[in-house]
RNA sequence: GGCUUUGUAGCUCAACUGGAUAGAGCACUUGACUACGAAUCAAGAGGUUACAGGUUCGAAUCCUGUCAAGGUCACCA
């Protein structure tokens, strides 16, 4: 048992022999002294005025004297307005460091026999991955590490939205403009060649679009139009999905090619899926990049009829209704909800029936018993709906389902908006960010003289702890602010600051084993130093916060641990000499100590997807 | 407009889920390198936690209202 668990046993039998009362242990607060005071725990008392009767600090006193007389744990105990300070004895702080020092991995939990599916990342497949993605990718791939951590059995997956008008315009472009060009005529990317058309798609219509506007149909049109008040700018920003589909010839021939799609136009079918592997291939090298990978990709051009085929049964067990012109509906008003589609009245599917679809799909293949959603918050709503309506579906899985929402990444200058081009590129952000690392590495070799082949990797590995690090440190349902001009920072807070710490602990203990010191000597060990007992205090929290943030799905959590765990190991470092400590003991101690906190910070860091140098 | 999320130092973020004098980093000022590595450490300055009420021993955190920013309310995905 750990200390806090003793201290709250000791308090509620305290309480129930000072004053005759009973408390359950989970209100009894017990929280770490704040450094400005004397003490390891503070009982917070001033819950137990009411049954006691007395002042909080007669109580924390009358606490106190039980507590030590009764927990042998208990060394001494001082007395602060409401709060007890408890300090532990260094007899017990050392024992349990003793035992941490023998675990082999420490916050692993045991296998809860348990399913989880992840799914992140999630692109569209007509333009290449950009720093919205990123975030997405990293809370992906982190949290699940993290639950498998906590004892899950993880299913990583995505679904990859391959089908659709936005595809089909991509390849209507290729094909009207393309020429021919591939990713090996040209030498650009898969992603981005097809982005590139998507992008010139885009151009072609807007031009149609303008022209349409000054003939006498438009003016028509716009003469007609409901909202008299608004101007014809703002009409015909609001009228672009409806001439798209009434007037447009480029529209016309856009949703003749999705049709086609539908009905396996042979053509069509091939040119789709060569321009598909192209972004495949492009996404690959990305995710490579990033270093994460994936376990089962599912792809709405598959999912979307056993969606449909939900549908038909939902609507024979009146989970749904028909509406007169055919459209499908739920009604979802007994849940604060509003009505919404699920099948158009053409028959075709939405997105909300490819989910529908997807969810079933998966649990076929895997029988979770949850799954996470990593998409952003804007898709909140979409959300509530599919679980609402997956619950009255039956689906056993329903309570497990999990929207891991996040907020949008902004530039200084507010939001990304790919018409402005103010959108960040992930492959050209990775770039960066690696070259800034290299820039740093090259200034300090001319200093210190050392370069050697590895050191590519360890660039590789700064740049990209940099990167990571500033994402994922950032509570995820909170917007974020990224300055792509601006270097990513590699000093304080940040990825190369506790690669540092790690490559430090890491060098002492090397050095120990290659000068054989002899660190069982470390039992003999007796006076414990504050900064020691403070980086074992802070170590022996690591397994508890694993299991917090898988229950919260913030990873956020791990990153800021790190950052602390790697700061108290620095400040130790300056005030005390490990391998050069007087006693043999010490040193032995404190390598030993070294050795568990970067096997610490190194195994919370792979929770975070990034990846520790064995020097800098 | 309805619903919803977020407002904390100049900037980027914390705050153990209601606990003590709201903490870090960046930037700024000042000290500490003969490598157990200074990508570090120590110190200084920087705050009416958007605003106004309320709840109680105690509020950045919970409730109400106001203001600001974002999201959403498609037979788009």
């Amino acid at each position: 048992m750990n200390f806090t668990e003793k201290i709250a046993e000791g308090v509620k039998a305290a309480v129930a022999k000072l004053y005759d009362h009973p408390v359950d242990l989970e209100s009894i607060m017990i929280t770490n002294t704040r450094k400005e005071f004397t003490g390891d725990y503070t009982v917070v008392v001033f819950p137990f005025t009411k049954p006691a009767k007395k002042k909080p600090a007669e109580i924390g006193q009358e606490l106190g004297e039980v507590l030590k007389a009764d927990l042998d744990i208990v060394a001494e105990f001082n007395v602060v307005k409401g709060f007890l300070n408890l300090s532990i004895d260094n007899k017990y702080w050392l024992e349990f460091s003793r035992k941490l020092f023998k675990t082999e991995q420490l916050g692993q939990a045991p296998a809860n026999g348990k399913k989880v599916m992840v799914e992140f990342s999630s692109p569209n497949t007509n333009k290449p991955l950009h720093l919205g993605h990123i975030r997405n990718i990293l809370l992906g791939w982190s949290c699940s590490q993290i639950l498998d951590r906590a004892g899950y059995e993880v299913i990583k997956t995505q679904i990859v939205n391959d089908r659709g008008i936005a595809i089909c315009k991509s390849m209507l472009a290729w094909e009207k403009f393309g020429a021919g060009e591939t990713p090996d005529s040209s030498g650009i990317k898969g992603d981005f060649l097809a982005g590139k058309y998507y992008v010139l798609f885009e151009q072609k219509f807007k031009a149609e679009y303008q022209a349409w506007q000054q003939t006498d149909a438009a003016k028509a049109v716009f003469a007609a139009r409901k909202k008299s008040e608004q101007s014809e700018p703002e009409f015909w920003k609001d009228y672009k999905n409806t001439y798209f589909n009434d007037y447009s010839e480029l529209g016309k021939e856009a949703k003749a090619m999705l049709l086609k799609w539908e009905d396996n136009d042979p053509a069509v079918r091939q040119l789709w899926s060569t321009m598909n592997g192209w972004v495949y291939d492009g996404f690959a090298a990305t995710y490579k990049a990033l270093g994460v990978d994936f376990d089962k990709l599912y792809y709405e051009s598959d999912t979307y009829l056993e969606g449909k085929r939900i549908i038909a049964d939902g609507l024979a067990k009146e989970v749904f209704y028909k509406k007169e012109d055919g459209s499908v509906w739920i009604d979802l008003e007994s849940a604060k909800m509003d009505h919404k589609l699920v099948l158009r009245s053409d028959g075709t599917s939405v997105y909300m029936t490819q989910d529908i679809g997807t969810a079933q799909l998966r649990s076929d293949d895997f029988g979770m018993d949850k799954m996470v959603y990593v998409v952003g918050d804007e898709q909140d709503y979409h959300f509530k709906v599919l679980f609402e309506t997956m619950k009255r579906l039956g689906a056993p899985y329903a309570k497990g389902l999990h929207h891991l929402s996040y907020g949008m990444v902004d530039l200084p200058t507010g939001k990304m908006k790919s018409r402005e081009g103010t959108v960040v590129d992930a492959d050209e952000l990775i770039r960066d960010v690696v070259e800034v690392a290299r820039v740093n590495m090259v200034e300090r070799n001319e200093v210190t003289g050392k370069a050697d082949e590895d050191m590519e990797e360890i660039i590789r590995r700064i740049g990209m702890a940099a990167l990571k690090y500033f994402i994922i440190k950032v509570n995820p349902k909170k917007r974020m602010v990224f300055n792509p001009n601006e270097a990513v920072d590699i000093q304080g807070q940040t990825g190369p600051y506790i690669q540092y710490a790690f490559v430090r602990a890491k060098g002492v203990y090397e050095k120990a084993v290659q000068d054989q010191i002899n660190l069982s000597l470390a039992d003999n060990y007796s006076t414990l130093k504050p900064v020691e007992k403070e980086l074992i205090f802070q170590i022996s929290q690591y397994p508890g916060l694993v299991l917090q943030a898988a229950e919260t799905y913030d990873p956020s959590l791990i990153a800021n641990y790190c950052y602390n765990l790697a700061r108290s190991f620095n400040k130790l470092w300056h005030e005390v000499s490990i391998l050069n400590a007087e006693q043999p003991e010490t040193i032995a101690y404190r390598v030993k100590l070294s050795k568990l906190m970067s096997e610490t910070l190194k195994d919370g860091m792979q929770l975070l997807g990034i990846e520790m140098p064995e020097r800098m």
